[in-house]
DNA sequence: ATTTCAATTCGATATTTCTCGAAATATCGG
DNA sequence: CCGATATTTCGAGAAATATCGAATTGAAAT
């Protein structure tokens, strides 16, 4: 994770309907283990139709929401994958592992304390 | 944490210069455990000046930094603290922590798959 | 008190970003 | 093919942001 890449990320957390986007996707995504085998994959596939009108209120899709999701996506947080007339939309989770080890690991010290 | 509060966290670090200079706080101010009591105090204690210095290769302090460092501050991800004539850099921890929380904490379900 | 050093504030400018509505694209069903 | 639905792209306007230099504050030293 580079620092432009890191910057990016943040910077798409950064706008509220964004973070509220990402959250929504977030909490609807939610990974359930099935079968013995214990694979997991996603319950719910929101397309962006549905996290419109979530997340916005509105009935109709906003140009405003496919803009908001492409920076999230451009940003490497969300994944969205074509499904006949739809876009499911989910969350990136290694995106979100590597995130939390950001800011769980403690830097290399430039100062000799080490 | 609510959400106005975390977006503005993001946004702070959003920047690719506030980044730096996060990072710098971060990677400078680790702390180092003392005597038996097991205290923790920073090592370093970097002036506005060292920051500006470290992150933009600049002799003395531009207004831009100071800029970016009272977003960080407003952001609350770092501390500033008179001593003397100058003004000491931190970051701030608690905040990191919850941060951290925030990724790495599945959030709560919006689907019943709970 | 005056100078000096550290840092912030101010004013202006250039750039970016958000938002909205209209038009375009793509896919499915009849 | 035609119409309906889902989504993206385009164009424009308003608002926010980053950056720079100059002026200002505040504390310390002389």
């Amino acid at each position: 994770m580079d620092h432009k890449e890191t910057a990016d990320m943040f910077k798409a957390l950064g706008d509220p309907t964004r973070l509220r986007i990402f959250e929504f996707l977030r909490a609807c995504c939610c990974p359930v283990a099935l079968g013995e085998e214990g694979e997991v994959r996603p319950v719910e596939e929101p397309t962006v139709g549905e996290v419109c009108c979530r997340v916005t209120g509105a009935t109709k899709i906003t140009s405003t929401v496919s803009f908001h999701l492409k920076e999230l996506r451009n940003a490497g947080l969300i994944t969205m994958e074509k499904r006949g007339k739809n876009m499911i939309c989910g969350v990136d989770r290694a995106a979100v592992a590597r995130l939390a080890a950001y800011f769980a690991t403690e830097p290399e010290t430039s100062c000799g304390c080490g």
